[in-house]
DNA sequence: TACCGCCCGTGACATCTGTCATGGCTTTCT
DNA sequence: AGAAAGCCATGACAGATGTCACGGGCGGTA
């Protein structure tokens, strides 16, 4: 019997999964969680097999629970389900320890399938994604660039950007700058929107 | 026995919602579809007695099939769920003669319990919802303010938006400026973010 | 050691944006 | 008919932004 924990936070969701999990014979929710921290607290307990973990949630990232999981609980096997499967999430998620990566457009089979095979060892990642990934390339931001304009992103003025990254604004504009060049965009909020959409930020 | 019809672009989702209405014995899916378009030609064949259609797809936005349903079919009460709760959402799904409006948040007795309310012909919003359509206020752009501040979301130049847009870009300029008026925020991209926020574009 | 890339800053310049005043046009309500 | 509101446009001005050139410091690598 495969142990399961299930995290999500919308709770139709989860309730939902985990009624279409537990119509496995080999399957079993042991038990559910609404944040990435709860998730965390409650794998250390019931040490599941597999932890079935949706990418974005109100506290904690995705990945960063598979990141604290992988180190701590070796014996159990991480998976992301995601509504928005970003390429850069994919690479982030898989340098993070995670064995599986699926949209949640798949159907509940190959869920199920998927958490057999990472329970058994193995990987999966869903084929579209992947390809999506590959086609992507690497992110040319550096680390900085990435930072201000993540901050960039609400379409802040740059004063406060500034403030924000504890920069002067001409650093500030010299970054962004740069990364509006990388970006093939005309301005920092497409650049932003842009780098967002590649998960670079 | 209810009939229902399911609609929601994510695959596993719905499929797993289908399995937990179907757990409840007065209840029962007769239809699934993937797209709003799928959602309405189908409902025109099986003629459900409720509807639960998720917000965001593909094609088709919710409130749209939910307009199309409610004068073509009047049986069939509509309900929405959805996983970004905007106010001015809520407000526009009412108008289209939604008759349950749920964020994918509740759990799954909630969500049994309102497609039985619908179906008997009541109504039901999610309290926390409601109140922030409440005291979000109505939305003050004019039509054509939230026209360009639309295309104002992707972060084009001014110069772009008036092409896309068919104006001057002086016009332009003047409607970013009074949205950003009556937004509150520093420059038109932040007032672009806070207006999809509210629902208002 | 020398080189390279990243980090952080300054200054200057041209352009883009936000704001305001103004005016003509149409539609709707009183 | 008159008032009010929305639509579209122009012009002018200040301030924000994007771009470029330049320089110093730091850390890794050949």
């Amino acid at each position: 019997m495969i142990r399961i924990l299930l995290a999500d936070d919308e709770h139709l969701i989860r309730g939902a999964m985990a009624a279409l999990l537990s119509l496995e014979d080999d399957l079993e929710v042991v038990a559910q969680a609404a944040t990435g921290a709860e998730a965390l607290a409650t794998a250390r307990v019931v040490r599941p097999d597999v932890a079935v973990i949706d990418l974005q949630m109100p506290d904690l990232d995705g990945v960063s629970v598979a990141q604290a999981l992988s180190s701590e609980l070796p014996s159990c096997s991480t998976m992301i389900v995601t509504s928005h499967g970003r390429p850069g999430h994919l690479k982030r998620a898989l340098a993070a320890g995670v064995r599986g990566f699926l949209p949640k457009t798949v159907s509940s089979d190959v869920l199920a399938t998927v958490v057999r095979t990472v329970a058994a060892g193995g990987r999966y990642v869903d084929p579209a994604l992947a390809a999506e990934a590959i086609s992507a390339g690497d992110n040319p931001l550096t680390p900085r660039e990435a930072d201000v304009l993540e901050l960039a992103l609400e379409g802040a003025p740059i004063d406060e950007i500034a403030r924000r990254a504890s920069l002067s604004p001409g650093t500030v504009r010299n970054y962004l700058s740069s990364a509006v060049g990388k970006t093939g965009a005309s301005n920092r909020h497409e650049a932003a929107r842009f780098a967002k959409a590649r998960g670079w930020i």
